[in-house]
DNA sequence: ACCTGAACACCGTTCAAGT
DNA sequence: ACCTGAACACCGTTCAAGT
């Protein structure tokens, strides 16, 4: 069922940076980032692939779009319960959502995600209060929020696969460790040895709260 | 000067996985990810495209084995100094120096870096060396060490472009926020307008401190 | 104004052939 | 055993053409 050239007739569905950048996400979302292509992506709409550079210039600006569109959902709940550590954790719970709902974009909404339009000044905005709340000086509070996002990037990309191990990766280190003998690497031996499989998936929470404990010392010290 | 077919005579340079890792690194490392070709490397190495599928699978062992060897060339310095602080931060600087001398391969490299043999294990074993010397239980050794690695992955990634602002990404966001009233974000505002440029660069440094004094709270609290 | 379609310069990879 | 070379099914993108 080929289109006919020219302008579609009313009634038709415009082509539109909006749909296209739908089409885009749920092709990514389903399939990766490797399966978003300019030809799939004009099948997706029925559409031939060069309709789709009326409205992108490049498949960049697809991909670039894309991001923007994810990172425009990014809300920080403001948050009841008093405390700038409470706010601390609604951020960090918030990015997790985000990121986890489109994993294969982990690495592009990380690299990107800054530049990415009104939601992250917004959600700076918010970040920031909390820390400055806190009572942490100008400079202190850019480290901190530097730090918490760092950890939410970095465990995002772990949680696609990876780190030192997780899910899949842990279980691949623990059967390399069982055939060596224990002398060689002693303290993984017995660390990881003592613990349940429970015990050892990675903790969001756990790590979240190290690193704000880190920033609660920031208070006491000269910093 | 195309080369006859069949098997090279002696004199000749032989094909090898270290030969063609060695191109695919010098591609990767001065042009990028998406400079790695078969095609490319091939060209670069002399040789036709398809000799390199003689010596691996395909594409996606190339990358992998990128990973490998670059990956095998993280050492955890024993350090003198005592204290497991001094040992964590030994560690930390040495994945920085590993990443920060292949920019382009951090995110294969966080992503596949602990199912990278041997190095991956050494560097694991001094890590929870150090952390279980600081007194941890099992259990907070593996979450301290998830955070560390989780927070060099992240800062890597921050690195190449992004994050709430770095090089770049910082001016980009001070630059949009100095259009807009200053009622509008008036956290960011106060904050990032008080700092000198110097001090709103990252400190691969200071966060690092904040996270080792994350942990050292952990040793005084339950946990 | 908006879309199509042929064409170009690339890809990764299979398969048959050379030495 | 090791490499070449043609071929196939893809890519992103330019440019001319249709309505």
């Amino acid at each position: 069922m080929p289109r006919k050239a020219g302008r579609p007739k009313t009634g038709q569905a415009l082509l539109t940076q909006e749909r296209i950048l739908s089409a885009a996400l749920v092709l990514v979302d389903e399939h990766g980032v490797a399966a978003l292509t300019m030809r799939r992506l004009a099948a997706a709409l029925g559409v031939d692939p060069m309709a789709i550079y009326r409205h992108l210039p490049d498949k960049r600006a697809v991909l670039a779009g894309l991001v923007q569109r994810v990172f425009a959902e990014f809300r920080v709940p403001t948050v009841e319960e008093d405390g700038w550590q409470a706010q601390v954790r609604a951020f960090a719970h918030a990015y997790r959502t985000l990121v986890r709902a489109h994993p294969h974009l982990v690495f592009y909404v990380a690299t990107d995600g800054a530049s990415s339009g009104e939601a992250a000044l917004m959600a700076g905005e918010a970040l920031y209060t909390a820390l400055a709340g806190a009572g942490l000086p100008p400079q202190g509070v850019v480290r901190a929020a530097d730090l918490l996002v760092d950890f939410l990037n970095g465990f995002a990309l772990g949680d696609l696969s990876g780190r030192l191990g997780r899910p899949g990766e842990r279980h691949d280190l623990l059967a390399r460790l069982a055939e060596l003998p224990a002398s060689q690497y002693p303290t993984m031996h017995r660390v990881l040895g003592s613990l349940t499989v429970a015990e050892l998936e990675a903790s969001f929470e756990t790590e979240l709260e190290i690193l704000i404990a880190g920033i609660e010392a920031m208070l006491t010290a000269d910093c």
